[in-house]
RNA sequence: UCCCCGAUAGCUCAAUGGUAGAGCGAGCGGCUGUUAACCGCUAGGUUCUAGGUUCGAGUCCUAGUCGGGGAGCCA
């Protein structure tokens, strides 16, 4: 039945399937015209709900005395003798947090069936949404045979015994042997929910700002993306690949593509392209590096964003960046409020009132120079650091968690690093700037605590001489990037972008500590099973 | 890739070089509008793999595999 509630025979004319598929049907009466339904999930229309049963999210929100039909997967079975005899059955079909708790009265036909739920199987409940008698839900499903009750156990649990995810506290560490089940979990069913929240979070923060959703290619034939080793592309035989003439290596033009193709690194390169004529657009896509990365905040398959916008300076670079990670944490609490209450309580706490402490929070901006300077001024007043702090090297994770969870607490950007440690399409600076004592690029980094750099981005080279120096420079083939350069050729603009790493994100919004936890199935050395 | 730590029941962990244990979970029973339930009973083991030392190895040694923490690379 569309819209979800079972029906009492009086409401409604047409038939469940005729609304299901009508066309006519105004938003909001997707419960066959039910009154009291159409309170229930008002955001849903006809196109939305194609379900004839009631998601447990709208089960809660139903008025008492509605007969309902909730489909899902055991979360919990208790039995009681009380009132001569009852199953108290947890059910959850993942559209919330709370499972639903379904009250099965000894004399429904099959009650021993009920008795012999486990954790894991999967049911689908008739019942009435009555208010509970018990502490710890307001409401739940009474399943009376006299009210209609039924239960129909779609699937059993084969051996309850070695179900892998039985009902009692599982490490991380296990639960990713079985990524296949965890989502079954209370983490990860949130996690999940958060990160599709987030996802749409982002589509909708440059949709409503006027950016273009640009999809890039996953299969590159630049080798000059930058960023690290890629991974191979290729439909040849590695035993019997043919060889150049010299016999020293692989001929590519009898490859699919004709030449060496890799998975991407990032989309940047392609999406400058579509900056140079939409304007402002967005990636938002896979990504791929063949780092041996062995920690807890890379993966060799990640999610990342990429935005690039015309006629935009470093500073309104970074201004987008802040607003645009503010926007996402305001989305998750506003509408992941449940799975962020569990994960407050449970996996950080105090998440939310650090994340509401980053909302109000201006982000600190100051420049690479002046970082070093608070660095240095640390070290010399006792401040242990592994590594040395010297203008011109790169900032190490612990001098970046000094700035961030020591000395601001807060967001930081840190902008205009020395140009010998950054990427070849960052905008060289006037001499001087910030009084830094070599030449600089209008690159910046988004710190945040916990995390470390969240989003790296910068105001891109548009001038074609000082490109092509910088290519000399860094010994890369300007032959290479001729579709590169010709954006600089033909009717070049001062532009900027940066990358923002979706798990890591997902990571900081939810103080989850594994970047392995935050993705369905992640890629990383040694691990590709599922 | 480097440094450190670890791998024993379905899960989390114990076990002086000398008989393999507990809690949780699971099964059965009791009690109870239950809800991290509680009480009793029961089942459950190639101690990661391959070598080695020893009368005897879960325990000691070597190598490998996988996992965790930290570092590097980066998002």
């Amino acid at each position: 039945m569309p819209g979800s509630v079972r029906r009492q025979p009086p409401e409604g004319t047409e038939s469940p399937r005729s609304a299901l598929h009508s066309e006519n049907e105004p938003a909001g009466c997707t419960h066959g015209g039910a009154p009291a339904a159409a309170t229930i999930v008002p955001h849903l229309t006809r196109r939305h709900s194609y379900m004839s049963w009631l998601h447990v999210q709208h089960a809660f929100s139903a008025p008492v005395g509605t007969p309902v039909t909730i489909k899902g997967w055991v979360r919990t079975n208790r039995e009681s003798k009380a009132d001569g005899g009852l199953c108290f059955v947890a059910v959850s079909d993942g559209s919330c947090f709370e499972p639903i708790q379904c009250v099965i009265r000894a004399s429904l036909p099959g009650f021993d069936q009920a008795q012999r739920l486990t954790t894991g199987c999967s049911v689908e409940v008739d019942g009435v949404l009555v208010a509970s008698q018990g502490k710890g839900q307001a409401v739940e499903v009474l399943v009376d045979p006299a009210q209609g009750g039924a239960l129909r156990v779609v699937g059993w649990v084969e051996n309850p015994d070695t179900y892998p995810v039985s009902n009692k506290r599982h490490t991380f560490e296990y639960l990713r042997e079985v990524a296949h089940l965890r989502v079954r979990t209370n983490t990860f069913g949130a996690v999940a929910r958060v990160r599709h929240c987030l996802s749409m979070a982002v589509h909708r923060f440059f949709h409503e700002r006027g950016f273009f959703y640009v999809h890039t290619p996953i299969v590159t034939g630049s080798d000059c993306e930058g960023a690290g080793q890629m991974f191979r592309v290729s439909t040849l035989d590695m035993l019997t690949r043919p060889l150049t003439d010299d016999g020293k290596a692989c001929d590519f033009s009898h490859d699919f593509f004709g030449k060496e193709t890799h998975l991407t690194v990032s989309g940047q390169l392609n999406v400058e392209t579509y900056c140079s004529a939409l304007s402002n657009v967005y990636t938002f896509g896979p990504t791929f590096r063949a780092e041996n990365s062995n920690t807890s905040r890379h993966l060799a398959e990640f999610w990342m964003i990429e935005p690039e916008m015309a006629f935009c300076d470093l500073q309104r670079d970074s201004e987008i960046a802040e607003d645009f990670i503010k926007f996402l944490i305001r989305a998750v609490l506003s509408e992941r409020a449940d799975d962020m209450k569990f994960f407050d309580e449970r996996i950080e706490k105090g998440l939310i009132a650090r994340l509401t402490h980053v909302l109000d929070t201006p982000f600190r901006r100051l420049p690479y120079t002046e970082a070093i300077r608070i660095l240095e001024a640390a070290a010399a007043s006792g401040t242990k650091f592994e590594f040395p702090i010297r203008w011109g090297a790169d900032l190490q994770s612990e001098h970046e968690r000094y700035l961030t969870e020591v000395h601001f607490k807060q967001p930081v950007i840190l902008m205009n690093y020395p140009k010998s440690i950054k990427a070849f399409y960052m905008r060289v600076n006037d001499p001087g700037t910030d009084g830094a004592p070599a030449e600089t690029v209008a690159a910046m980094d988004v710190l945040v605590p916990g995390i470390g750099e969240i989003i790296g981005g910068s105001q891109r080279e548009e001038r074609l001489d000082v490109l092509d120096r910088r290519l000399d420079e860094m010994g890369l083939n300007k032959a290479d990037y001729w579709w590169y350069r010709d954006l600089r050729r033909y009717g070049t603009v001062p532009h900027a972008g940066f990358g923002l790493g979706f798990e890591r994100l997902i990571l900081f919004v939810t103080g989850m500590q594994n970047i392995r936890d935050v993705i369905p199935f992640p890629r990383a050395p040694k691990q590709a099973e599922f």
